[in-house]
DNA sequence: CGACACCTTGAAGAGGTTCAAGAAATGTGG
DNA sequence: CCACATTTCTTGAACCTCTTCAAGGTGTCG
């Protein structure tokens, strides 16, 4: 399928736990000093490296400097702010935009819990892009001369950094397929997708989600605007693909969806 | 200006040389043998860091295990090939695509010399999209194994490969901005700038230049018909912004093309 | 409850695609 | 070196998808 964003398969999370899944907190026998660390966040398979031995762990654990909290419709940074840090997300949902001199403006990718932003700062010491939350959130910030410095101590985190920025590539590389050759509704329906494949993957439905953005934004991102995203919604409830209220969707037809993105051949 | 690519500014290279411009070789003392290493590349500046000590620079030659030759229209690396190494181009010119299941293609870039391809590979082990030369190419290839051990040793060079990764992260962020947003004319209008910018930077006319690709392979690149494509050179050309024969382009009027991108605010 | 942001739907319009034909360049083999 | 086949490019006309403009509906929050 296309791969549209960070969707390495994490089967080792928890599997089907339909509740908002914030990351749990240990409360151990000193319950005054609740320390959250990577060693014990339960969403480190998703953003830090598996199989580390406990030396390790303790190291990466000095990796994250502080927690930022964000609220809802603030900016994590912004394009022209001096790049210091990668951001972990622990809980919330973030768009990342870029805009054109002239005050276009381009959604360039959704992320969520587990997920690393800020990758666009590194090539020019400064941010290239907006990270703006959509709901209130907080992330692990990692300075990123920490990591660099790490990297060449922990083989895995190397490996691991690597890995991240290369998935990002590959990412854009679907997107780039979407927005060059699919139609509304194929582009719609790879979102869908993607977006319920990822929140599966955090131990969400399969097929139920809540969307964190507006129209527009998903028109943004898919390059429509948003009566035409709104359209292609109300085509697929005609349908009996899903069903939508507001921005609960209920996905019915997982394969007709499916079928949208990659029709079969010789129909 | 729109960052559609890898666009570095590399001030240190030899200004204005309008001629092919094949990596330099240093003639030395002993004629018959006759070294190609990176310490004596003229691209070195282009995919290798910068101010390295002597020592370091000997190690960095040791990362080019082996040069390859690939033929016009022959691909250096396909979809679903193993990963194994990254390549720096020393001459010739790619593109790179995604093909979707149900035959879908999408040009995802284009590269010259001194840049860099395979960054696909790394998440998954194997490539992605498939790489193919548009005219008869050289590529040193550099294992990434030996790319990342030698990066725990080389500070500068473990920046170097992440710089790279994150500036073909934000190069895709403007293809998608570009996407997601521009109508054909300032599709076509930012890829010619920022091709002629690049080709400028390696010593050739800022004003013309020879277009390695099909106007298919930019329509694909562009989200865009061939036939759109060719319209739109077909009114820069009524317009007096260019001149087009076949793959040879002469830009005549540079700040009417950047208008074009970029509209200046109520004309 | 009213203001505001967000979403839906319709109708007209524009930009790009598709289909088609021919011209120009390039490559191939005799 | 020329003739021929092939690929690439250009241009026109009809069509289609998405956009634009407009109006009304729905949901949310102070």
């Amino acid at each position: 399928m296309l791969n549209l964003v960070n969707s390495e398969h994490i089967d080792s999370l928890t599997p089907s736990n339909p509740s908002a899944a914030p990351p749990r907190q240990t409360y151990g026998v000193n319950a005054g000093a609740i320390k959250i660390a990577c060693s014990n966040c339960n969403l480190r398979e998703l953003c830090m490296p598996l199989g580390l031995s406990p030396e390790e762990l303790e190291q990466i654990d000095g990796l994250v400097a502080s927690r930022r909290r964000v609220k809802r419709g603030a900016q994590l940074f912004r394009q022209g702010d001096a790049f210091t840090s990668l951001y972990a997300i622990r809980t919330g949902f973030f768009k990342t935009c870029v805009a054109s001199e002239d005050g276009r403006e381009q959604v360039t990718g959704f992320q969520m819990a587990g997920e690393v932003i800020g990758l666009d700062g590194i090539v020019s010491d400064s941010h290239s892009c907006n990270a703006i939350a959509l709901e209130d959130a907080e992330v692990c910030v990692m300075p990123f001369d920490r990591i660099e410095e790490l990297s060449t101590q922990v083989h895995a985190l190397q490996r691991h950094v690597h890995k991240i920025m290369s998935r990002e590539i590959v990412r854009e590389n679907g997107v780039m397929l979407l927005l060059g050759s699919m139609r509304a509704e194929e582009r719609l329906a790879a979102f869908l997708l993607n977006l319920v494949q990822r929140l599966h993957a955090r131990g969400f439905s399969q097929s139920e989600l809540v969307l964190r953005m507006t129209r527009e934004e998903i028109g943004s991102y898919l390059g429509l605007k948003l009566e035409t995203v709104s359209r292609a919604f109300s085509k697929f409830v005609d349908d009996g693909i899903m069903e939508v209220r507001q921005r609960h969707v209920r996905i019915v037809k997982p394969d007709a969806l499916r079928d949208i993105v990659n029709p079969p051949p010789c129909v």
